[in-house]
Formats: structure tokens, C-alpha cells, sequence
DNA sequence: CCTTTCTCGTTGCATAAGCAACATATATTG
DNA sequence: CAATATATGTTGCTTATGCAACGAGAAAGG
């Protein structure tokens, strides 16, 4: 990818091509390509930098006691990979808690945040605005979570999923809205079980509270 | 407080009173005091500057539409109030999740980030070490978030414990340790009810995985 | 078109845990 | 010390929901 693609990762917004080359040259950025399968960072790696995935799709997981793995985020074109470990490490280096695999073929392109938070000796203009988009990013990921968190702490499915709905309805302005989720990846989501969600899906719909047809629903409230 | 006091606030670390004292000129920042039980911030306000608490502690709560309140995070000396919205907004503008009360009597400094993004026209050394520290307290945040989800997502209240006793284990790094919380609050942290979490640390200790007296904790594996 | 695969809905059963009520222990206050 | 308040533990009852098994419909692939 070169810079001018760039652009469009949020990483870079608000710079320009010639911007994100210096950025890339003056932080000693490069990219790393993996094929399909290949692990990026294996849990209880020490990151000293981050990575931008470029281009592709990760998928970051743990794996528990007995082996079982389990999703914790899915990775796209802009995402980061190792941000928030090497952002807190600041304080206390830590291991990462996931290990990331190139779901596709993948492309990250790796930053050291340690340089990055050192003044730069020529202009800073691209500088700050870099560090604000990295702000940005996980002020937004941050969010996620937070959101997240409002759903799971509901004590029924029923609430779980009002919640969640509601959030969606929020984000699409509307009461109609297509939802990113199949059944089972929103099962995981609110973390219930797909025959439980699919059961109280189908009562709310009978209590006129939503309609729905797979992904898309439509909430009467 | 003076600016020498301030330095060991997290956002300041790495400063000097004196380039504390011109970052907070150069960028505008003023300090406000609020009695207990004044309100910072109102669910729904738009926050185009987040704030640091400097003395004090405040609570950021939401209600449902029963009206009931359930706290969301207590915030005490270095803790930030409206950064994850502020940072957030500026991909895109968005309106406050929680209530920010004061629970003692409270001082708040408060920086617009938006100013902090932008190139300052002097030396940018301590500029650039307040983003580093702001990207510091938001991915600290970020993963005390993921590590809440962790147990969240375990399916019985065994395993919630279990994920919650390893990960305070890990921080003290060993086996015996005490936790934050009374019952209580542990019970609201993993979302359960208390007396079922005490129903269940009985079994625990009766089944000899762990040992414990109030919030003092000891494992067996 | 037929076959296979995937997604989603339905339902009976078993159980973890919410809830309420009470018991005990520890802390606080006068 | 007595008395009250607060924190924690115990237990029976009830229920939401996990789990497994199955069916229907859509999508995919030959």
C-alpha cells in the first residue's frame, strides 16, 4: 500500500500523503505481510509497538485452560493490533492477553509507540496529529466496550437484547436497522445462547415490542 | 493545588511544575470546585473538554428509565471525566453515557483537548509527553474494560471468580492478596448477586480452591 | 435440478443463580 | 459495656436460560 492509500486509515486522518511518508520514515514504521494462518503476536508477547492492519483481517483470541479459543475481536483495515498494551505499558509493561492471527491474507504496518511519544526534532505538525487520531481510536474503542459491558450487565436476555438494539437503533438514527451481527456472533455478543436469543427474539416479536426478518429489525419503542 | 502538586497527577507525569504550569496556560485550562453532591456533567451534555480530577472523588452513574441508578466507575485523584468522549468525538461528536457527580467535595481541572490536538507554536516537549500520557490513562482504562468483560463473560459464578481471583492474583503477583471491593461491590463488578457470590466462595473454599476472610484471598492453583 | 451446508427457529429438560428471609459476625456509636 | 448498624454467610424456593436435539428454510455448489 503506499502512502497516498494511507489516507483513508484512521490512523492518518487528516494527513496527507507526503505527511504520513515522513511520519512512517521519521518513526521507523514498516510492514510486515502474513499469509492466511500466520500469528502476529502470541499471547504473553511484550509489545514495544503497535500495529496498524492495512490491509486484510485479524482476529485477536484467548485460549483457556482446556485449549478452547474464543474470539476476543475481530480486526479490520484500520484496526489496531497491540495498541492498548503498548499505550499502557507507558506505565508498566505487560503481556499481551490475546494472540492475533491473519484471518486473510494480512498487512500491518508496525509503529513504535516509545518513538512516537518523544518530541520529533523537525516540524510536528503530522506528529500531534497522529497522536491525536491514536487518542481518537481508542477513546472510540473504549466506548465499544463500554457499550458492550451495558448489555452484558442486563440480568435477562430480554434486556440484553433491548439494550443492544437500542444502542444500534441510536447509532442508525433510526427504528429500522440492519444489525453486523448473524444470530450466533450476537449470541456471543450479549453472550447468551443462540436457541435462548432466537427464543426471546421470537417472544418480543409476539409482544409487538420489534419485528425482524435475520439481520434487519425494527423496534416499536 | 499548585503546580508542583500536580505532578503526580498521571497526567502530568514526566513534568515538571513548570512545563505543568505552561501547558495549562498555553492551552487554557481552568480548575473548577464542587460541592458533594453537584453535578459535573449531565447524561446528554456535549463535552468538547474533558476533565482531570485533581482532589476529591466523583461517581459517573447512569439511570434507567425506572429512574434507578447504577454507578458506572468512581473517580478519584488523577482520574479523567469525559476523556473517552472527548477523545472519541473527534472522529464524531457525541453526547455524555453517564452523570458525573461529586461524592466528596471535588476539584477539577479541565483541558480542552481539542487545543491539545493542534500543533502548539512553542516547544512541544511537554505537549507531546501530556498526549503521551493521555494515551497512557485511556489504554490503561481500555483494559481494566477488557479485564471486567473477561469475568462478565464466564457462564457460572465459579468461573467469573476464578477469572476475577487469577487477574488480582497476576497484579499482586502471588497467591494471597486483598481485593478493593467488600462482597458487595465484587458482586456488582462480576454481576451477580451477593449472596450468591458468598454462596458460591463457601463452596469454593469447602472444595479447598481457595481461602479467604472478608477481602483477603488466598488460591490454590 | 438435486444435494449439501448453513442459518435460524422451536421445544423439553435440567440447573445455576436470582430473590427473599433470616442468621451470624464484625464494626460503630453512645 | 450495651446497643445499634453494617457486612457477610446460609438456605429454600422459583425461574430464566443453558443445552441438546430436531425441523424448516435459504444459500451454495456441483
Amino acid at each position: 500500500m503506499n502512502y497516498s492509500e494511507m489516507e483513508r486509515i484512521g490512523l492518518f486522518r487528516k494527513l496527507n500523503s507526503s505527511e504520513i511518508r515522513k511520519v512512517c520514515t521519521c518513526f521507523g514504521a514498516y510492514t510486515r505481510n502474513y499469509a492466511k494462518g500466520k500469528t502476529v503476536v502470541r499471547e504473553g508477547d511484550v509489545l514495544k509497538q503497535f500495529g496498524v492492519v492495512l490491509g486484510g483481517q485479524a482476529r485477536a483470541f484467548k485460549s483457556d485452560v482446556s485449549g478452547k479459543e474464543f474470539t476476543v475481536s475481530v480486526i479490520n483495515e484500520g484496526g489496531y493490533i497491540g495498541l492498548l498494551l503498548a499505550g499502557g505499558s507507558s506505565s508498566c509493561p505487560r503481556c499481551s492477553p490475546v494472540t492475533v492471527t491473519a484471518s486473510d491474507r494480512l498487512t500491518v504496518l508496525f509503529l513504535p509507540l516509545n518513538k512516537l511519544l518523544r518530541q520529533c526534532s523537525g516540524n510536528c505538525s503530522a506528529h500531534v496529529k497522529v497522536l491525536g487520531n491514536l487518542i481518537g481510536g481508542i477513546s472510540e474503542k473504549a466506548m465499544l466496550l463500554y457499550e458492550r459491558i451495558d448489555c452484558l450487565i442486563k440480568p435477562t436476555i430480554r434486556e440484553k437484547v433491548s439494550e443492544y438494539l437500542s444502542q444500534q437503533s441510536k447509532l442508525a438514527g433510526g427504528d429500522s436497522f440492519t444489525v453486523a451481527f448473524d444470530r450466533e456472533g450476537m449470541a456471543d455478543y450479549l453472550n447468551t445462547e443462540r436457541s435462548a436469543l432466537s427464543r426471546e427474539l421470537s417472544k418480543m416479536k409476539n409482544d409487538g415490542l420489534i419485528d425482524y426478518r435475520k439481520s434487519s429489525f425494527k423496534i416499536f419503542w
